[in-house]
Order: structure tokens, then C-alpha cells, then sequence
DNA sequence: TTGGTTGCCGAAACCGGTTTCGGAGCGAAC
DNA sequence: GTTCGCTCCGAAACCGGTTTCGGCAACCAA
């Protein structure tokens, strides 16, 4: 190849050769004619510095591929870029399949302001304190991202108490006069989802309708039972505590309720669950019953978890996006460790309905129901089947 | 309450207010009545510090509670005490149920050294080198771990030049004379569970055995389909070429392996899958097919997913303990990054069998299963059945 | 011309550790 | 009594940034 010799060679000093040395702030400074505290309050946008010298130094950065070091920055401002998430590692109901998807999400968002976001893990609930304490203390993040809220929330009050952003994957302190506070927060909202499920079922015509909740330690829980309540409301039915049944963290728990809720005398013809995991539950329960999912019994789930796509008959259930919740929550974090205001930093999103077959309009009333669950028992329980 | 006027008012000087400030190095130093490089070396076992210094500084830094700042360290040592992963969000066979165990894992594993653990996400193969290349410009990490390693991974190529530690979940380079070069890695040996799997299935008396690979890029792909041939080898049986499939990374593309399989006019009464998820893509394709599984068809998978424990009959599979090989990566990568050789840290686990219901004698020979499959499928074909 | 702002930048201190280097103190050897 | 070597520690430089502070030049008003 022959180069044309009227251009000049050009001259490659801004080159960014990656496997070389990364370039320093000296050196971008030497370069820039300029001494490095100017350029540092030039990159850090300090007004005392001219807009032009400022874009100057900005694009030099950029084509010579400076990045300062974080762990630098950090020993003179205290930031280390960082935000971080403990998930604890002892719970019931973990092997969670979005936890990839908020992680993606969560380094996302993180990314987008060249943050990084470090994740640690608690055997229990003392054990958690711990770990975000010597988090604290080492300085390895700048803030929090608080997954699955509780009610009463040990680690908010000791986060408050040190006086450390964090963000909440949920809210809290249901039933409080004030239950916000001042903490920010991200969640999807629950009770919307399920007040539209029980208005799903009852404009199948579903009269009864029962509602299986989680864990109440929980904040979640409150609110689905809460949005279950709303939606027997706005379709005129009836409170009948027999229906509601709470304390289904696992399949196996979501089995006992469910059965508990179909041996009743006057058993609900369709069940919205505050959790997929129990909702999965319960088709064992309606097997050993001899119960038709979608016909006999309706049923509905929340979260989207895949496996409820591939049992049969599929779950109508809802589906929450744990990427953009992750996203959304990294940014509000961020911007929270800024400066801005904890309680400016709230946001409410919607899980989507999805349709599937688990549900439609009762073939059966209720006293019919309980007929046809007697009557499978018993048979069942004289002779061995074969 | 009256204190002893014997006793002296015992002075807390050392005490650990966890609301305080946290204490630096000067003021232990100044405590100790030392010089803070003293201190420092003291702390990092320097051989010039005396052996009673040395204890005593480590006693005190243990009373005041010092925790010195990684950042601090950092800016000399260039060390950040952190190891990384970096999972890519962009693949189909994500929803990894036991990636919150192997995270538990890693960060055990690093918080025993005091170290942490930080994690990003690339979106693609080509983000993947982006993603870790800037994680090593800015020192976020010491040293990576590399999931799902590949036969030929450009991760460990990208790494490998710019002379990073790293450690991989898995072997590479199958079928190089010397596959592992100078890499250090952890793995559970899928080939010796799959090789346990196809005599299994021998000694129950299957003769026709099959198997379902998953996607050849992936290490263990291969290694999976060799533990496969040395069962076969194992058992007298004879090599046949139909009877092996490959390329199913997910439910449905399993389904679609298994289908070709039973459709063979030799099908095999029993199926040793690669993946738990491609083994659940059979259940589909028995249920169409009219067979009922462990009985006319034996299925095996591997993994050890929660589903497989659910569906229907539950599945025969191996299952695999995330988080020990979490832990087990964090501390020989950690143990490499201190200077020990990458060719001495390597580790091959076991997975253990599950035994359960979706595999046992065959009730039919193949051409009796191949008889009742085209049997029902015209059946199916030709009638609407209600 | 003078004095006072204002805009813009450089010198130097600083953050909290680590590492280099030199030297005090001491015992042994000559 | 030197001299040498060894043990053990302190002073100071250093890492790569940020921030404080002061000063020069230009501009403005009197």
C-alpha cells in the first residue's frame, strides 16, 4: 500500500494502544500543557475552570482514553463509584431465576454512570447487619440496594442510623402512619396486580373467591392481600376471612393452604395466590382432588416465574420486569448518593398480565365443588386404583 | 449499683464505638506508641518487624477494631482485594436457578480473606471483552472467575495477554493436546456422572441408550458426550451414531432432540440428556407420544434444577453443588492473585445422583416402543380425541 | 492612575495507606 | 577498643488522584 505523501504521517501521540500502561492524570496533563489540578477540576466540572479550557482537556481524555481510578478518587472523596446489594443466602424460597436478570439490570444501570456495583452475602438476619456494617465501614460502596423489604426492617433502621444511602427493592412499614418515611424506594405494584386478578375472576363469574398470601413478614404480602381486598370490593363481593389464608413462602406451604381453602364447605371456585412458587402448589393438591385446573378451578399466580409456563395447564400469572426494576433502582441509588432527596426518589411500576390457562369461568358452584372433592376422597381413599 | 472502690474504673480507651469513626492507621500507631510504617509492616508480616511487636500491634489493631481501607492500600499495592465475574445477560438458556447459590459461595470464599466480590454483565460476546477490560484498566478486580467456559473462549485469550489472574468455572480447549496450558480451573466432572448414568441405564437392561448433548461451544458439552461413549464402552455396548444428538440449550430445543430420537425406527428406551432443562423438553414429546416415562421410555438428566423435583415422574438427575464450587473458585483464585501457580490450582468435584422416578427397567424392547409410537401417533392423527 | 473585582489557573497540601532507605543499638569477633 | 554485621524501627517518599489557597492578568469603575 502506498501513502500519499502530500499527507502527512499522522502523528498517533493521542493513540490508545490498550495493552500499553493506562495513561495517569499527570501525564494527560503534561500532555495538555496544563497542571493536574486544573485538569481535575476541568473533568469534575469545577466553575472555576473556562468552558473552553474544559472541553479541551474533556476531549483530550477521551481520545488518549483517560479513566481515573476509582480506588484513587476514593482515598481524597470518600466515593468509591460503587454501589452494592447483600442478598441472604439462607432463605426458604431463594434459587430466585430473576436474580440474573435484576443483577443484569443493576450493573446496567450502575454502568451507565460508570459505577460498579459489588454484591455480598448473609447467612441470617444478624449475620446481614454484620455484612453491611464491615461494608460500611471498609468503604467498599458508596450505597444499597435493599431487595425484599420487610415490614419492620432491621436493616433500614441500621442503615438510617449510619446515616447511609440505600434504596428499597419494595416498601415497608405497612400499616405505619407514615410508612415511607424518607427512604426512596422502587416496587412493583402488587396490590394493583391482584385487585385486577380478583376482577379477572369475577368477571368470569366467579363468586368466591379465596386468596393465599405470603410470608407476612413481609411487606409484599399486606400489600397483595390488601389489593385482593380492593378487588372483591370494586366487584360488590363479600369479605369471608374463611378465604383468605396467609404464610405460603414455599410450593409445598402453597399446597397446605391450598387444601385447606378447597376442604372448606363452601370452597372458593377460583384462588389468586400472592406468589407463583404457591400457586405451583396447588396443582398437586387439585391432582390428589381430581380437580380440573381452568374448569373446576381457577387459578392465578404472581411473579412469572418460568416454570409456570411449562406446567400444565400454564398459570395465569403476572410477570414483573426484574431487569428494569434493577436498573431503576441503581440509577435512583446513584443519584441518590449525589444529593438528591430520598423521598424524590420513588417509583411505582406494574406487573403485566399474562394469560394462560389456568383460569376461566366456573363450571362448577362452589357446593358442587365441595361435592366433587368429597366424593374423589373417598373414592380414592376405599381402593387402591390402578 | 455501687463500684468497687478497690477495683480501678477500667478504662475503655480501647473501645469499639461502632457508631464512631472508624480508626486509621495513625491512630493505632499513635496508641501503640509506634511509627505508622512500623504498624503497617507489622500488619503485613514484614520479616524486620520483632515477633513481639508484631503481636502486640496485631492484638491492638484486633482491640481498636482498625480495618485498614482497601482503596487506601490499593493506590500502592495496586490491589484492590476483590475478585469479579462477569455474567453475560444474552443468553438463551439463562434464569440460572442456582446462581444465587454460587454467588453465596464466591462471596464466603472472598469475605474468609477479606476480600469482596464485584459483579457486571455484559450484553454479548463482544461486550463480554469490553466489560472485562475495563474492569481491569480501572482495577476493580484482582482476578476474575469465568463461568461457562468455552472450547475455545476468547475471555481467557483477552486475559491471558494482558497477564490477569482469572480462574474458570470448567475446563476449555477440548481436544488440544494440552487443553489446559497454564489455566487454573474448578469443574464437577459431568463426564464421570454421565458415564454413571448410561451404566445405570445398562444395568437396569437398557441396550438401546441415547443421548442428548447441549451446545458444542460450551466445554462440557463435550465432555458430557464423552462420558456418555465410556459408559457405553463400559457396558459392551456398541457405539451408534443415531443415537447421539447435540445443539439443545433449551426446553423446546430438547424436545425437538428427543423427538428425533423416539422417531428413529430403532428409538432407544432410555435417554441420557446433557441438561436437566433439555430432559424436561422430553416430557412434552412423551406425553405426545402416549409414553409414559420411566416406564416405556427411561429419562436421565443433568443439573439438578428445582423443577426436576416437580415434575411429573419427578426426574432421575445429578445434582451439582454451586455453592462449594463458588467458594472453592473464590479461594484459589484469591490464592493465585497471591502469587501461587495457576497450574497448581485446579480441582475436579463429583455430582452427586439423584435418584428418582423417571428412569427403571424397560417394559419394552425398541420395536415394541417404536410400534406403540407409531401406533399412537395415527391414532392421534386420525380422530379428535375428546 | 489607582483600587477593587472577577475569571482562570498553578503550587502545594492532603487523603490513608505502603515501601524504601538509613540509622540506632547491640552483640560478637578481631 | 574497634569494627562488623544484624535486628529492629522511624523518617520520608510515594501511590494517583482531589481540594485549598493564593496569585496573576484582565477588566471595570472612579
Amino acid at each position: 500500500m502506498i501513502t500519499n505523501p502530500r499527507l502527512p504521517k499522522r502523528q498517533y501521540s493521542l493513540r490508545r494502544d490498550p495493552s500499553s500502561r493506562r495513561v495517569k492524570l499527570d501525564e494527560l496533563a503534561d500532555h495538555l500543557g496544563l497542571s493536574k489540578s486544573t485538569v481535575s477540576r476541568a473533568l469534575n466540572g469545577y466553575s472555576d475552570i473556562s468552558e473552553t479550557t474544559r472541553k479541551r482537556v474533556e476531549s483530550t481524555a477521551r481520545k488518549m482514553g483517560y479513566r481515573p481510578l476509582s480506588h484513587a478518587q476514593a482515598i481524597r472523596t470518600g466515593k468509591v463509584r460503587a454501589i452494592a446489594m447483600v442478598i441472604n443466602s439462607g432463605e426458604p424460597d431463594r434459587h430466585n431465576p430473576f436474580l440474573q436478570d435484576f443483577l443484569a439490570g443493576a450493573c446496567e444501570g450502575a454502568s451507565a454512570f460508570d459505577w460498579t456495583m459489588t454484591i455480598s452475602t448473609a447467612k441470617s438476619e444478624k449475620d446481614m447487619l454484620n455484612v453491611l456494617g464491615r461494608l460500611v465501614e471498609e468503604r467498599k460502596a458508596d450505597g444499597f440496594i435493599l431487595p425484599r423489604t420487610e415490614v419492620d426492617d432491621a436493616r433500614i433502621k441500621y442503615l438510617s442510623a449510619l446515616n447511609v444511602p440505600f434504596i428499597l427493592y419494595g416498601r415497608t412499614g405497612y400499616g405505619q402512619a407514615d410508612p415511607y418515611d424518607d427512604t426512596s424506594w422502587f416496587d412493583i405494584s402488587g396490590e394493583t396486580a391482584i385487585r385486577s386478578a380478583v376482577s379477572r375472576l369475577s368477571g368470569f363469574g366467579h363468586r368466591r373467591i379465596g386468596f393465599v398470601g405470603s410470608d407476612p413478614k413481609f411487606n409484599y404480602s399486606h400489600l397483595r392481600r390488601d389489593g385482593y381486598l380492593q378487588g372483591l370490593s370494586a366487584a360488590g363481593l363479600p369479605i369471608d376471612l374463611e378465604l383468605i389464608r396467609e404464610d405460603a413462602r414455599t410450593r409445598d406451604e402453597g399446597a397446605v393452604q391450598a387444601r385447606a381453602l378447597l376442604e372448606l364447605e363452601n370452597p372458593p371456585t377460583g384462588i389468586v395466590f400472592a406468589t407463583d412458587l404457591a400457586a405451583l402448589g396447588s396443582y398437586t393438591v387439585c391432582a390428589e382432588f381430581g380437580l380440573q385446573i381452568g374448569k373446576d378451578v381457577s387459578i392465578l399466580g404472581y411473579d412469572g416465574i418460568p416454570e409456570s409456563q411449562y406446567v400444565s395447564p400454564s398459570l395465569t400469572t403476572f410477570s414483573v420486569d426484574s431487569q428494569r426494576a434493577g436498573e431503576r433502582l441503581a440509577e435512583m441509588l446513584i443519584r441518590q448518593t449525589r444529593g438528591e432527596a430520598p423521598e424524590s426518589l420513588r417509583e411505582l411500576g406494574e406487573a403485566v398480565l399474562l394469560e394462560r390457562n389456568s383460569d376461566g369461568p366456573p363450571r362448577l358452584t362452589p357446593k358442587e365443588l365441595a361435592r366433587k372433592i368429597t366424593h374423589f376422597k373417598n373414592g380414592n381413599l376405599g381402593g387402591d386404583r390402578s
